[in-house]
DNA sequence: TCATTCGTGTACGGCAGCGGACCGACTGAA
DNA sequence: TTCAGTCGGTCCGCTGCCGTACACGAATGA
């Protein structure tokens, strides 16, 4: 059990929320929800990696939330009935998924849930906000170099599986964009790619050359 | 009473909250929070127009929220400790205030007072995500329409007390950006104005020039 | 009355990222 | 082995907005 939400619990409430918990494997590139769509099942992503995108009406694109194992993946349908987002899973993995009625039916009911689930969705304000500030103001560079770190916090090893083509629809830029930064972050020894994989190689360039939005972020949902 | 949170309430639940409510009057440029300071009031516009402002570390700034008598200034006070954003009154005008942690404790005992708040709490999210494909997709002319529409939508009338200078800080651009495009509509009859007071003259025609995410925001808050 | 501040107009060089396109290298399936 | 599809590198002209700066008239206040 890595998803920290789950772990936040007090050993009777995980005991009762953990029953309706059904381990699932999401695929990279599966749609767990469309906008407008009625949620039915909730996920708290293990070692997966989900992005929230919003779009505009001439099919831009951009993720204005990534989820692992820090968050659940579906909190809107616990405020609202339907969600706002489209949700992709970006890395493949493990994740534990509960039907949507049952959770709802618990976080009324029990104090602690109520707690963190709403301390999340602070969080998730934040996260979102400051992604509009971050693509606002910073260059390319920085949010590539961001996305990478979010992603490696997130994940179980240095490796992500993750194409250039992938990388530019969540970040909201061309493909040629993204290339560029990449091959640059590649000659200076901070990540290696080939194909769909990118692997970390020196986090601490990443870092310095990433935006403070990183730490901004990290810090509410900690 | 015009806002519409308060008007959702049933008139029991009305009742109970209303004992606590104390008119104030917001002015203009007042910073009702200021980034990660613990809140202990919050407020239920009127007719005064409130912004979420967000920021980098350089000072550049950029509004993630615009907030009148369709909401609640300070719902972060119910999910999480502090507020992650300043609140800065963008339009001066009527609101209600209320003790944080009165509404805090109310809101874990009234059924509706809770779905209508988290309802709510699910349209702000709509809105910041929107916000932030609106700021990296579209253009300042857009940008400037929608802000007024929005405005319009909140405002008692037609004439809006604010300078293209806080425009330009709202929209994440320069004032001469701002200036540049305020003249063309002022050209084009949409709009009138002068040392600070903008009059909406012809809000079709800033229907027209918008982009479609004033009526994605305005959807999810309604 | 005069000086100061505020709100706005405008100009100019610079640049990050766009749109679009083409090509080469690698991979996996037939 | 071949071939189609995927992934990534690169180039060119363009443009929207930036940073900076200066100017000017309207309000404000001493």
């Amino acid at each position: 059990m890595k998803n920290l939400i789950l772990k936040a619990l007090s050993s009777k409430e995980y005991r009762i929320i953990s029953a309706h918990l059904k381990p699932v494997m999401l695929v990279k590139g599966s749609v767990l929800y469309e906008v407008a769509e009625r949620i039915t099942d909730v996920y708290f992503p293990e070692d997966a990696i989900i992005s929230y995108l919003s779009g505009t009406a001439e099919g831009e694109s951009l993720e204005v939330s990534v989820i692992g194992n820090e968050a659940v993946v579906g909190i809107a349908s616990l405020l609202g009935e339907s969600t706002a987002f489209r949700a992709v899973v970006q890395i493949p993995g493990r994740a534990y998924s509960m039907k949507r009625e049952v959770l709802r039916r618990e976080f009324k009911r029990y104090e602690g849930l109520h707690r963190v689930l709403l301390h999340y969705t602070n969080a998730l304000i934040v996260q979102v906000a400051q992604t509009a500030v971050c693509n606002k103001f910073h260059s390319v560079q920085n949010r590539f170099c961001r996305w990478l770190l979010m992603a490696h916090d997130r994940s179980a090893d240095d490796t992500l599986p993750m194409t250039q083509e992938a990388l530019a629809r969540v970040l909201g830029n061309r493909r040629a964009s993204v290339s560029v930064v990449a091959a640059a972050f590649q000659k200076k020894g901070a990540i290696r790619y080939s194909r769909g994989i990118i692997h970390i190689l020196d986090r601490r360039h990443l870092e310095a050359a990433s935006c403070e939005c990183y730490e901004i972020i990290s810090a509410a949902l900690s």
